[in-house]
DNA sequence: TAATTGACGGGCA
DNA sequence: GTGCCCGCCAATT
């Protein structure tokens, strides 16, 4: 692989880690949200890559589409402890995204905010 | 090179 | 609410 495209599927990586690591406390994001924040609106699947492969990332603080918990076994309960712990509320098996959702900073959105 | 996997998202019945 | 299908993209086998 040529380093040019290399270095482009690192750099994707480190935008999804500042995405990531940008939710503050309380606050919860999706995949989607993510990778839209991080410039790659369609690389939703390479959110949930990196976050199952980095350390040190508030892991916890992204779900699935509509604030659902997309993890399977001990760990979907693991993440739902975690939130609720941050004060994060649920609606059943979900997150309530009205009001817990982190909404990125959208600087030069085309022209205003 | 091809096939499979994975913490996804959206549309439709 | 549930189940099924398709599009998406990087990593792994």
């Amino acid at each position: 692989m040529c380093p040019a495209q290399s270095r482009r599927k690192l750099d994707m990586r480190l935008r999804f880690i500042a995405a990531i690591g940008a939710v503050p406390h309380g606050k919860v994001s999706s995949y989607g949200a993510i990778a839209r924040a991080a410039g790659f609106p369609a690389s939703a699947r390479q959110v949930a890559w990196v976050l199952h492969r980095s350390f040190g990332l508030p892991w916890h603080r992204i779900l699935g589409s509509g604030g659902e918990i997309k993890l399977r076994g001990h760990s979907d309960l693991e993440q739902r402890l975690r939130l609720q712990a941050e004060g994060v509320a649920f609606r059943g098996r979900r997150v309530d995204m009205k009001k817990h959702e982190f909404r990125f900073p959208k600087r030069n959105l085309k022209k205003a905010g």
